[in-house]
DNA sequence: CTTTTCTCCTGTATGC
DNA sequence: TGCATACAGGAGAAAA
């Protein structure tokens, strides 16, 4: 399931791959793929055709590339705007040869005028995954801006702008689990299921435990434990279960095999040994260790 | 406004 | 073997 580390892998592979090209061509197949582009699928592939990507950007889990449109006649120059992607839970990101088998869950192609034995396809079986058309918005420290449909998106650990004392301030004024407060895309973004399970695994914090319960340094190690794990991942390549999840090559991560909680159910604390348990929890599962993570009263 | 629950999807695994 | 059910889960809409 891609999370901050997959998606940052994602990221890198378009950037060495599609940057600077030319969009020739765009091919979507089937509605759902532009369901969050309110003007449909034809304005989508209308208004990327003949754009040069400048840029391949991220914020949590979304990436954008930065579309450059082509001079107007009379030289005028319209304004970059992003191209919006999100791989859902199975979408995948692939630079492949046209001549490729498309394959069953093939959601969109785009062809480059500039390198026609290559093409990019969204791929996704599971179709929680989209694209779609924005402007882009001025935002610190994000060079090109964000669209402006994700200014709802807190910085990910990642950011030069994100500042774990303004998370931790706004956390703290929360009531909610502090599970729910890592899975709010708004506080901070990138975080999804697995890693949140390992930062609280590392900071030794149940999932259920009050933000305004948690002292300031305790909602600090969470946070900080987040990014330390996230930051691992990468440098894994990404956390990769079946062939769901795969870098724009095909290839699988690593980093599955770091995993401390999450999906362990019955093994030992790599801590403590004691049986790692599952818990439902948003009609999902948790994981964590019974001894080192107590359930709190309530 | 804040917080929680529901819904969208399909392939794989498990149970009777 | 065959059919039903559970599960995986990001994010936004809807409900509380």
């Amino acid at each position: 399931m891609p999370e901050l580390p997959e998606v940052e892998t994602v990221r890198r592979g378009l950037a060495s791959h599609v940057l600077g090209r030319t969009v020739a061509r765009v091919t979507l197949l089937g509605h759902r793929v532009a369901r969050r582009h309110p003007a449909g699928p034809a304005d989508l592939a209308d208004s990327l055709t003949g754009c040069r990507i400048d840029a391949v950007r991220r914020r949590g889990k979304y990436l954008w590339l930065v579309m450059r449109p082509p001079e107007l006649p009379g030289g005028a120059s319209a304004c970059p705007f992003a191209l919006i992607i999100h791989l859902g839970m199975s979408g995948q990101l692939l630079v492949t040869s046209p001549a490729a088998p498309p394959g069953p869950h093939l959601r969109a192609t785009i062809e480059f005028s500039d390198k026609t034995d290559t093409e990019l396809r969204f791929v996704d079986q599971r179709t929680f995954g989209g694209m779609a058309v924005a402007e882009l918005v001025p935002a610190p420290g994000q060079p090109d801006g964000v669209p402006e449909t994700l200014v709802h998106l807190g910085a990910d650990p990642f950011e030069p702008a994100y500042s774990v004392a303004a998370v931790v301030e706004a956390m703290r004024h929360r009531d909610s689990a502090i599970k729910r407060a890592l899975l709010d895309q708004r506080l901070v973004s990138g975080i999804g299921n697995i890693y949140a399970d390992e930062a609280l695994w590392a900071a030794k914090v149940h999932g259920q435990r009050s933000c305004s319960a948690l002292t300031r340094p305790a909602l600090g190690r969470v946070l900080a434990a987040a990014a330390q794990v996230m930051e691992r991942a990468l440098e894994a390549g990404g956390t990769s279960f079946d062939a769901l999840y795969v870098n724009v090559n095909g290839a699988s991560g690593y980093f599955d095999r770091s995993l401390n909680a999450y999906g362990q159910a019955g093994r030992p604390c790599a801590r403590c040994g004691t049986p790692i348990r599952r818990e439902p929890f948003m009609n999902r599962s948790s994981y964590s260790c019974p001894r080192c993570q107590p359930r709190p009263r309530r």
